[in-house]
This record gives C-alpha cells, sequence and structure tokens, in this order.
DNA sequence: GCACCTTTGTGAGCGCGCTCATTTTTACAT
DNA sequence: ATGTAAAAATGAGCGCGCTCACAAAGGTGC
C-alpha cells in the first residue's frame, strides 16, 4: 500500500499528540509504548515505522519547542541588547515553549541530552545542542565575540546550559526567581569568561 | 540459612568484581545481569540481594573510587597552594582514581549524575554529589569563602564538574591537554564567580 | 479486470532488568 | 542429635522497548 504524504504526516502528528498528551499525565517512564500505540490507533510496530524510539518522540517535541522559541526569539530582539541581555532573553523564550512538556521533561532531558559520551546517543538530543549552540554563536558574533579556544568554551557553555534547563526542570515556584538569579548568573559567569577576564589560576604563567 | 557476615561480604565483593571485569571488557549496556551472576557463580536473583540494581553496582566503584581519590587528595595537600590549585588538585587525584573505570563511565554517570530531576534516582548518585560538594565546601572554607547563595553557585559548580567529568570521559588523548586545560578554565570561572567579580548583567542594579 | 511490485501495517516474540513464591541452608535452643 | 525458624538462594516469569517475518493495501502496466 502506498498512502500519500498528507496521510502519513496525519497518522505521524496523531502519534505524536496521543503521547505528548499520555507523557503529560502519567510522565514518560510510567508511559509503554503500547498505551501510545493504543491511543493513536495502530498497532504496537506501526509506531516504529514513524520514530525509531519512545526517546526520539519526546526529543522531536522538545527540538519543536526549542525551535520555536528561537523563532520567537529573533522576531522580540530589538538590537539594544547587551550580550548578556540577549542570551537571557534567548533562553527566556525557549523555556517559555518548553513550558507544557516540563512535567516530562526530567527523564528524557537526562537520557539525550547528558554530557557523558554515549555509543548509541538519540540523533535529536544532537541535533539540540548544535542548534542551540550555532543561535549562541550568531548571538557572540554580533556583539563582536569570535569565541576562543572553541572546545573549551563550547563546553563550558553547554555545561551551564544544561544546568540551567535542570533547575528550572525541577523548579515548580510560582515565578521562577530562583531560576531566573540562576540563568542571570549563569550567564554573567560565561560572558566573564569569554571576555577574557578570567585569569590566574593554578597553571597560568 | 544464617551465613556469616565475613562470607557475605566476600560474596559481595566477587559480584562487585566479576561485574567490574565484565564492564570493562564489555561496557555497562552490553553487560547483562544474567553475565554478571553467572561469572560471580550465583543465580540470577541472588545478585539482587546484594546490589538493588546494575547501576547500583557501578556507582558503587565510581563512589570508592572518588572517596579514594579524595583520601589521597587530603594527604597530598601542603597547605600552601591557592583556592584554584586546591581545586585542581581535587579533581585531579579523584580522575586519576577514576580512570580504571573510564571504559564504561559514559552510561552509568548519564544515568547517575545526572542533574536532571527524576522520581527514582539511584541513591549512590546523590551521594556522590554530597561528598563531592561537601570536600569543596571545605576547601573553600580554609580559603575564606562561605559561598554565598548556596544554591546557585553550588548548582554552576555542580553543572561545571558534571561537564569537566564528561569532556574527561571521552578524552582518549595521550596526556589530557585538552582535559587539563577544560579543568583549569572551569575552575578558574567558578573560584571568579564566586570572588563576587562578575557583576552587571540584565537585571543587576 | 488482473497480475505484479512496493509500501505500509501487524502482532507474536525476543532479550533485557528485575521480582517473588518457593526451596534450600544454616544457626541455635533443646 | 534433632527440630525449628529465620536467612539466603533460586529460577520461572513479568513488563518493558523494540524487531522482524509476514500480511494487507494501494498504485501501475497490460
Amino acid at each position: 500500500m502506498r498512502i500519500s504524504e498528507q496521510a502519513k504526516q496525519l497518522c505521524r502528528a496523531r502519534i505524536l499528540e496521543k503521547a505528548a498528551e499520555l507523557f503529560a499525565a502519567r510522565g514518560f517512564d510510567q508511559t509503554t509504548t503500547r498505551d501510545i500505540a493504543l491511543a493513536a490507533g495502530v498497532a504496537a510496530g506501526t509506531m516504529f515505522n514513524y520514530f525509531p524510539s519512545k526517546e526520539t518522540m519526546a526529543m522531536t517535541m522538545v527540538n519543536e519547542a526549542l525551535a520555536r522559541g528561537r523563532e520567537e526569539f529573533l522576531t522580540r530582539l530589538e538590537g539594544s541588547e547587551s550580550l548578556e541581555e540577549e542570551l537571557f532573553l534567548l533562553i527566556g523564550t525557549e523555556l517559555r515553549r518548553l513550558r507544557p512538556l516540563r512535567p516530562f521533561l526530567g527523564p528524557v532531558l537526562e537520557r539525550s541530552l547528558s554530557p557523558f559520551p554515549r555509543k548509541s546517543v538519540c540523533p535529536e538530543g544532537e541535533t539540540a545542542r548544535q542548534e542551540h549552540l550555532e543561535c549562541v554563536r550568531q548571538i557572540m558574533q554580533r556583539h563582536g565575540f569570535s569565541a576562543p579556544r572553541e572546545d573549551v568554551a563550547g563546553t563550558i557553555y553547554w555545561s551551564l546550559y544544561l544546568g540551567i534547563l535542570a533547575f528550572w526542570t525541577g523548579d515548580d515556584s510560582e515565578n521562577q526567581e530562583a531560576s531566573r538569579a540562576l540563568i542571570d548568573y549563569a550567564i554573567r559567569t560565561f560572558v566573564q569568561m569569554i571576555s577574557g577576564n578570567v585569569q590566574g589560576g593554578p597553571h597560568a604563567r
């Protein structure tokens, strides 16, 4: 059976929608792939023609939210922001879009955005990292930074970003003041670092 | 059957030893609990009287290595080090002890040291975090720092530490120059931050 | 309308980590 | 020695994510 591209995308979207509902209602680990298949009205095996793994389903939602956050960030930019302000705005809009997914983010990001090297990483996690870092790189370029020592600065930025994501994921307080303070501090620390103002240390000459 | 405490510890040690060998030889994910049971000469179910999960077995090894690293750190201290030098020495000795476990660290630390909140976290991972942070806290106190804003500074330190661990875990180069540079940079960044030298930013007055 | 081929759907079943009802083994009181 | 109860070992089996051999369902040439 050959099916139209439209019907295929419709089926894919229905699976994703039902998966999102179940993840939000019960959590990622408490939702089985058989549950999702049942809710979407397909056989258990059929889902895996559309998504190679349960993890991929969740990270597809995450990447879409992040991408829309970055789009919104670009429209909100006024050009008068400092580097710190732009990074704060970027992360803020990303988090706003991630908000509906927050009830089930923990296990998903733990698996897919881990900084630790693995044999079989979920490719969507790698995509998320690359696209966020590319956006940050563009912001830095706009402000005249060329990010010396790419590996080192990139790794440290990503560590801080993951720390922010993790803290925010667990921050259930009303207005998330703690998260805002943490983001502020992390961004300032990072900008300070790439400004070359962090000097000295055990092995500096 | 009631067994002597000695025999119990011996059995526990044999399971841990065989598990370590298999993890190192094939990797964590490629080693099944049935493999370990067979190698240790016990039934599949028996292992779970000694360790509640496969993950716990691995993190037990990690925590032991980290603890011995911290012991060695204390003996190596000469009292003349700067804060940066002490932190560098601490992390260096920890990593040296972790070295034999490095072939299978990735999946283990990804699961157990994740900064993301989870329902059923491996308690050994929490132990690792607390004991390392306690050691860092003592070092900071020795140098006259009281770590203002405990949540923020602690979270950022832990993010940087995880970044270091992750980078080092994947760093197969001969003398690990890249890792040394990263550790240097991360420590300097952190010390700069807690020194209160990081100021300004989008929401500072 | 019919045979043919490709794409898509299907669900039994695999291997995994882990559980639990049952059996076996031991220390100890007698 | 013997009986007893608790501790420890056992392995069949569960539920999970995921695979794969096969069936069903279109589009295409005649």
